[in-house]
DNA sequence: TTGTAGGCGTTATCAC
DNA sequence: GTGATAACGCCTACAA
């Protein structure tokens, strides 16, 4: 039998102030400068009566819900929870709450989300995905200001992994490793990610005054059976390279079976850098895999500073890929 | 420069009518028996006007926000975040919104968390855990329905996996596979779930017959390290178990190179069943590892379930682990 | 069928 | 220093 909830009202008849005071105690506010006496008085009734101010009707009445909308197709996913992750936390030390849906990737579903947040009235919104790719939001999710993660449609702000940069780290620490003939095992040349990556690759072999081998650029799909037969390929080359640099963990999970499968031994005969640093097989490989990051949490919190900076959004922001080193190479 | 939004007032005065006869048909309410006529000219102008009702508002009108408070330390984790997910979708199918709060386990930013989340007046709480373990919640959480999912208080209502199952299904695959000897790489005997897969494990020896050999019961963390070493010594014993159900794919990541090191091979020779399903493991294992799986999804599915029906939570659930074949056994 | 009026719990404006 | 009083946007008896 739960007592009715005690309101503002129910403080001030009994400390006996109006709720006009009460309000200002409880929220703080030194410009009305109330007697010390009386602030006392307040919150020792908050205490006793246990009030908690009602969120809701806060927002009401002040215009303000402290609310952020994200809508994603990460699910359960090992990876790019992150940037949930890193969103929620970077809200919640400003005091705002997330409000999550997850999509699956269905539009109709974000539709009804976006529309179900907007009447929550959500002051900015979120829109992440797991794989880096161009997107179409709903177009109501442009009614409060917007950033998109981990993808772009070409008008919102957004704020991406910086693959080329990405690329061209994980290039330079085999290329550093005294490594000069270099394969990578690129993801579908078509997605963004492959492109942003090759740059980087080439780049870095570039500037260590490497030519570009065509023969030692492949690609294929992220799974590790892909990166087994591809760097099988590579391996069974002519003049083979000694450093592979794979554009997903588990492409580098196949391909130190196809190393391995050669009598070759990571990272004494072959030097392999993956991409993505997915815990649980970068750390557990043996040896465990030195491999490039993407930096979802700190997406995430970039979002979340990008919707509660004053200023707006702005424009965009690129996020640095930090080579997590471990015994690959 | 946005417009003031438009409001239920607004619609009211386009069409004509009392904002009574508006909230009527936006709320679908047929008891109150409006013309088709003005149902249409309302939904028109709702429309033309872009409405979209205020769920703040409603809420402190109807005293329902439709919000579902999630507290737990389940973060990036790989897994167990199935539990989220699972919790999201039901929430969702049922019109409800889940506010998250990740804690990283710390009982002062929990505490904070149920504070914030009990003033957002949300209709009840389901605090999840990422290993199943025993918990002591902030007091406050009793304020409102609440359950607990992978854990337990001794007071709460919990949705926990059937671990004893879930041991006795694992066995029971290696059983059925023609093993003897099976040996069980248990986790630390102290934890729940360990203790549950063990009462399971010899549940399914005895209704096979097979008499329980303490030898063959070995115990360590959860890591692929620790699966190594403790397969390893299974192994070399003078009558070694030609069975090892590990109670982590992690553990079984290890076992798998116990095996390997010692000429084995996985399924012809050793047997392997892991726990967990950690699909980046498991699913990418050479063999594919057969493994149980925590039902993290139905677990959080089920937790929504609980707090949203009529009748209360009623006292806790405990759920199925299924098997899920692949092909080390 | 439709309208009136009061209430939900706060904040905010101004006067006292 | 403090207190009426009017929003905020919507729901819901109750009346017409």
């Amino acid at each position: 039998m739960p007592r009715r909830r005690v309101s503002m009202d129910d403080i001030a008849r009994h400390v006996g102030l109006s709720r006009t005071t009460v309000s200002f105690v409880i929220n703080g506010r030194t410009d009305m400068n109330i007697s010390e006496e009386s602030r006392k008085r307040v919150w020792d009734a908050v205490r006793d009566l246990g009030y908690r101010p009602d969120a809701g009707a806060r927002s009401l009445a002040a215009r303000r819900t402290d609310l952020i909308g994200v809508v994603t197709d990460i699910t359960t996913s090992p990876f790019g929870g992150g940037i949930v992750q890193g969103a929620q936390d970077a809200a919640w030390r400003q005091g705002k709450l997330l409000l999550i849906v997850g999509t699956d990737g269905d539009p109709g579903v974000e539709a009804a989300a976006v529309d179900m947040l907007l009447e929550r009235r959500v002051e900015g919104m979120i829109y992440a995905t797991l794989a880096h790719r161009e997107v179409a939001v709903p177009k109501a999710m442009t009614e409060v200001p917007t950033v998109l993660v981990h993808c772009f449609d070409g008008a919102l702000p957004h704020v991406l992994p910086d693959e080329a940069e990405g690329g061209r780290t994980g290039t330079r620490r085999l290329i550093d490793a005294g490594h000069r003939r270099i394969g990578l095992i690129n993801l579908d040349p078509a997605v963004p990610a492959a492109v942003g990556r090759r740059a980087g690759y080439e780049r870095a072999l570039a500037e260590a005054g490497i030519p570009v081998d065509p023969r030692l650029i492949v690609s294929g799909d992220a799974t590790a059976t892909s990166g087994f037969e591809r760097a099988a390929e590579l391996l069974d080359l002519d003049d083979p390279p000694t450093g592979l640099f794979c554009c997903t963990d588990r492409m580098a999970m196949g391909a130190y079976d196809a190393v391995r499968e050669r009598g070759l031994r990571v990272p004494q005969d072959i030097g392999v850098v993956g991409y993505d640093n997915q815990e649980i097989i970068a750390a557990y490989l043996r040896p465990p895999l030195t491999t490039v990051a993407l930096p979802f949490d700190e997406m995430g919190a970039a979002a979340v500073a990008m919707l509660t900076d004053p200023d707006g959004p702005g424009a965009g922001r690129t996020i640095g890929c930090p080579l997590v080193e471990r015994a690959s190479v």
